[in-house]
DNA sequence: GTCATGAAGCAAGGATTTTGCTTTAAGATG
DNA sequence: CATCTTAAAGCAAAATCCTTGCTTCATGAC
């Protein structure tokens, strides 16, 4: 039985915020459960039972940094819009801080849920910017071809590879991606 | 001072050994330092002074799992050679085992070290590939451009959306690799 | 207004992590 | 070959964290 707004939710709130605060007084490594909790105003074992331990929770947290607050700009073509929402993904994952949340989301996540939530959010981007170009009557590769070519490499350069990863790279990749041969169109599930 | 073959080398074998061994028989959420330490005849204390925790400690560990042991088959041809290569590293690290390896590297890795290492690892593979097509006359992409077009979109699925990674899958990435424009020959560092 | 239920509080017990000090072993030095 | 130096391992106590059974509370249902 579901109770938003409830007590559990008040709870969810406080200790989120508490983890938001304290990890920028403290820094990752000095925190731990029972600081959290304190700082929230709860027992540990609350947050212990609710999400097991401090990885899983610093998971969640991570997940809602992430989640995108606005829709992709509207710069009026395809590859502009695709320009400009590449270089500010690129911008705010590749920090220090979205980095370490990417990580985040990655480590506490037994199930993946969390993983696949931040690709879904991707792809929610990209569906829009998409759907616009259609409307705009432009051809376009689909969202599997933008994820392979544009959000992949950059994901995976910002994890493996987390130097020199400029506005310039971003651009290449867009450029690329629409410049490869039309066939792009047809699904491309793997 | 480094002393190879000393006693810091015998711990470092036996804990990595009884990591391995233990991660088999009880599996991961069992895990823990002092039972590790224990199989390796160690303090634990030994482990928390070199590793820090335990995920450092898995962190090496996954590293070394992953560490190709022998260099990629030659077939004839680079999108051969390529098709190949791709196969068995999308079957290695798309399953469980591997998965869970690349999320252990991943993770406790403060520095980014052993991140980059998996990576060169990879870059390694296929610079060998590119030089024999290179004595052969090939005209090909250079290491970059594959990493972008072929290993990150695997490695990004393997990490976010860890279904349905088959091998069509990488064939079509090496396919079209290959087969965008000739450009991309000139050094592409992001 | 009372009840049923899921979640939070509490507290004790057990396990893990940290830390200061001591001991050991590998290599350097004479 | 004996001795010295030093980095790392052993040991043990203390602190901290994690687990768990039970109790209490707040929320939504009847």
């Amino acid at each position: 039985m579901v109770r938003p707004g409830g007590r559990s939710a008040r709870v969810q709130e406080a200790v989120h915020t508490a983890v938001r605060e304290l990890d920028a007084e403290v820094g990752r490594s000095a925190l731990t459960v029972p600081l959290v909790a304190a700082r929230a105003g709860v027992t540990p074992s609350t947050v212990y039972r609710r999400w097991g331990d401090l990885q899983e929770l610093l998971s969640d947290v991570a997940v809602e940094h992430l989640r995108p607050d606005t829709p992709p700009e509207d710069h009026g073509s395809l590859a502009a819009d695709l320009q400009h929402w590449a270089e500010q993904f690129l911008e705010e994952t590749a920090s220090p801080a979205g980095r370490s949340y990417v990580r985040d989301a990655l480590l506490g996540d037994p199930d993946g849920d969390n993983a696949g939530r931040c690709s879904a959010y991707a792809a929610e981007q990209l569906q829009v910017v998409l759907d616009r170009a259609a409307q705009r009557g432009e051809a376009a590769p689909d969202v599997e071809t933008l994820l392979d070519r544009i959000v992949a490499p950059m994901m995976y350069r910002i994890l493996f590879r987390p130097d020199g990863l400029e506005p310039p790279y971003a651009q290449r990749l867009v450029r690329e991606a629409l410049d490869a041969p039309a066939a792009r169109q047809v699904s491309r599930r793997p």
